[in-house]
DNA sequence: GCCAACGTTGGC
DNA sequence: GCCAACGTTGGC
């Protein structure tokens, strides 16, 4: 099993959102290593669920359920989408500025290559990410 | 609103 | 195949 971060920007589509919508189909991804990381997720995956541009924090976790799909909202095939289900909300959203502020998460791939929106996580990252979320 | 980072496009 | 121009993302 493997770890994610996706992005979303919270007026487009929030966390709150998924959570109403109980699950939502992630697409309209148009870049190639976002699609490979899409393409690659497994049923029961976790995934960090990051508001980008407001708010800039880790709100909650999703879970992939199924496999990727082709993202209907594309006109060539090459795209793909999968299922997420809220998982669980995070007691306290983690920012921005406290995962850069953390040595262990420099090597994240949300700061290595911050324009991602689907980046992977090692366990050891996403398990810090959790930590700093209860403290 | 600005700008850095980075991906894509298209001319050569 | 190189590179300049341009578009997009996202932090500040």
């Amino acid at each position: 099993m493997r770890f994610w971060l996706i992005k979303s920007e919270p007026y487009k589509y929030s966390w709150d959102q998924l959570e109403k919508d109980g699950i939502a189909f992630w697409d309209g991804v148009r870049n190639y290593q976002a699609r490979n990381n899409l393409a690659a997720m497994q049923n029961g995956d976790l995934c960090l669920f990051y508001h980008s541009n407001e708010g800039k924090e880790v709100v909650g976790i999703a879970r992939v359920t199924g496999t990727a799909k082709p993202d209907p909202t594309a006109d060539v095939a090459t795209w793909v989408g999968v299922d997420v289900a809220p998982h669980r909300r995070l007691k306290k959203p983690v920012g921005l500025a406290r995962i850069k502020s953390e040595p262990s998460l420099a090597q994240m791939g949300l700061l290595r290559q911050g324009r991602l929106s689907v980046v992977e996580v090692s366990r050891e990252e996403f398990d810090i990410i959790v930590a700093l979320s209860e403290q």
